[in-house]
DNA sequence: CTGAAAGCGCTTACAG
DNA sequence: CTGAAAGCGCTTACAG
């Protein structure tokens, strides 16, 4: 009979497994998976003797192997479904959660779904099937009620940016609604009426709710401007064009309220093509960096994606440590930042 | 005998299993195994049945458990260590190794290192104890040894953005050396010769190697400036600082070459403080958004993440389906964008 | 303090 | 076309 470490199965030549170490130190696999796991009741020189071999052999624990038999099928595993793992945004929620995970040993599978509907379920099957302890999702799609079954199954789920549609999961949003009435209000405060609203796509909820904020608080001054209302312009070409066209009119407004960032930088673009940046005021939704670097600096509404991110991740962490009261919605302030570009009074 | 549905092991109640569903379709469960893996050789009525008890009960296939015991041992999952997913260049590289993996099956864990040498190892390690298929890592240790056991296991690694030290394995990278030297050439063609370079931690390969293509451009030129490099700088505050205080001391550079972002971010601002951003000549590496929006536009050595990470992504896959060829070493080559700040003539 | 037996949910390798 | 038995690498539940 040949030795047993050169006699594995997979095709991946030479990785060892508990057996093997078990083998070289002269000890049951059991004592082994004490070891490994750092369990107590093991002889300081059983223990020694195990690491050596677990040392010689290069042994690494399987933790999937692990849990498949491990009492709590908990595979320390999150799934994370976001717009875009490349945008900002995204990543520094991807981030927050990153790191409220670490510690506790659970690994983040991120996935991007480009606010695309038809992607949404598609994405978050695959992450089921890697049986996630929990997800925390952007929802793109019109309703997430195919979650439903997952949820009583005692899947955590927690929605993130956006709330969802058809079924009572714990969400952390910015307060879309009142940051945008914020917004509103800088600009009616320095005297603007004529102010055009740029926003992003309808179907988005946060879109919905920024509109709602931002109309909410002009209808409160007395005004009503539907010839500036501009919506789903979902990239930052469509904006520059879409506020080119506002500008170059008969009637341009005095100020913009640009409700997402890409929008925020093709009106940036827009006005500086037509130097007309230190004219038309401007107030954007989600800072950036180097708006305090542009001339004017770009005045913001700042929402705060590590906080939104930390949340979530500790509301997934209490629902994973057994706390079962019913679904809570957090709402993260956002901070309208003056920097300029929002002080600019009507002409 | 109670029905089989309420009686599950785990604490999550009521995850089926190919058990529940060939009870339910009144079949056995490799009968299952092959509908849900779409395997042929299944009459189409038994097919119909298992997808409909499948359905009824919300089942989803287990990856992990069947990967446990398939002949390949994949668990179609994918490391990737980065600097962090919060910043730009990273979540690009991400995206494109997303993209790239997703039409595979394979999901992919995202770790930040935050450049920490100490924490890269264990973040490697967390992810061989998952038996990932293969590792994309940006190098942040001084030495990658480490992985020779697991290349010798076939474990395919591929490295981005930075070469490995210690061992033979593909690698990906931008042209640091002669992006850098462009910037240098492209300075001294506008007639400089007094040209601060500032950098990032020399012990970060890449920061070396801009380091060297820009001395040696310059030397080429018979400019040799030691009073002008600055390195070590590792965030923007102290970039701005470095700045300010070459740009107010005795015999000023009248050009810049900013070797990384956040260095070239901290230029950006001292300039802006100082007034000099129209007097001051400036070219950074690495390209940004708003580069082009800035009082005068910003000139870039840009880099091309997407095609960093997708090359990196289709050697891993390549080396997935088997080639074994030896290591290839890719460069990428930058692209030198002239946006006016880069071509402001010395003083 | 230690380890043999059973079993997690699948796939493999067969046999019919 | 279908399914019973064995086994992947661990942990559980025991027994000693």
């Amino acid at each position: 009979m040949t030795t047993m470490s050169n006699r594995y199965t997979g095709s991946k030549p030479g990785r060892p497994t508990m057996k093997h170490v078990a083998a070289l130190a002269g000890v049951g696999i059991k004592t082994v998976s004490r070891v490994m796991n750092n369990e107590p009741g093991v002889a300081e020189a059983t223990r020694a003797q195990v690491l050596r071999a677990a040392e010689q052999l290069k042994y690494q624990l399987d933790v999937n192997a692990g849990n498949l038999r491990r009492s709590d099928r908990r595979t320390r595993t999150l799934g994370l479904v976001l717009p875009s793992v490349a945008n900002q945004f995204s990543g520094e929620i991807h981030r927050a959660v990153e790191d409220a995970m670490a510690p506790r040993g659970i690994a983040v599978f991120a996935s991007s779904v480009d606010d695309d509907p038809e992607r949404e379920q598609p994405v978050v099957a695959a992450l089921l099937q890697r049986r996630v302890d929990g997800l925390i999702v952007t929802p793109a799609a019109p309703d997430q009620s195919y979650l439903v079954s997952e949820l009583e199954h005692e899947l955590p789920v927690v929605f993130v940016d956006r709330e969802p549609v058809g079924l009572a999961a714990d969400c952390v949003t910015s307060d879309n609604r009142e940051g945008a009435a914020a917004a509103a209000a800088h600009l009616i405060g320095h005297g603007h009426r004529r102010i055009a609203y740029l926003g992003d796509l309808s179907t988005i909820q946060t879109a919905r709710e920024r509109r709602r904020g931002f109309a909410e608080e002009a209808a409160r001054a007395g005004i009503t401007g539907q010839t500036f209302t501009v919506e789903e312009l979902h990239d930052s070409r469509a904006a520059q064009e879409a506020a080119t066209r506002l500008l170059t009119g008969s009637e341009p407004p005095t100020a913009i309220f640009a409700a997402q960032i890409l929008v925020t930088l093709g009106v940036l673009r827009a006005l500086k093509e037509l130097g007309l940046q230190h004219r038309v005021a401007l107030v954007g939704f989600d800072d950036f960096e180097l708006a305090d670097l542009l001339d004017p600096g770009v005045t913001v509404v700042a929402q705060h994606p590590e906080q939104i991110g930390r949340l979530a991740a500790e509301r997934l962490l209490a629902r994973l440590d057994g706390q079962r009261s019913r679904p809570e919605r957090f709402v993260v302030p956002s901070t309208l930042i003056p920097r300029g570009s929002g002080e600019i009074p009507p002409a």
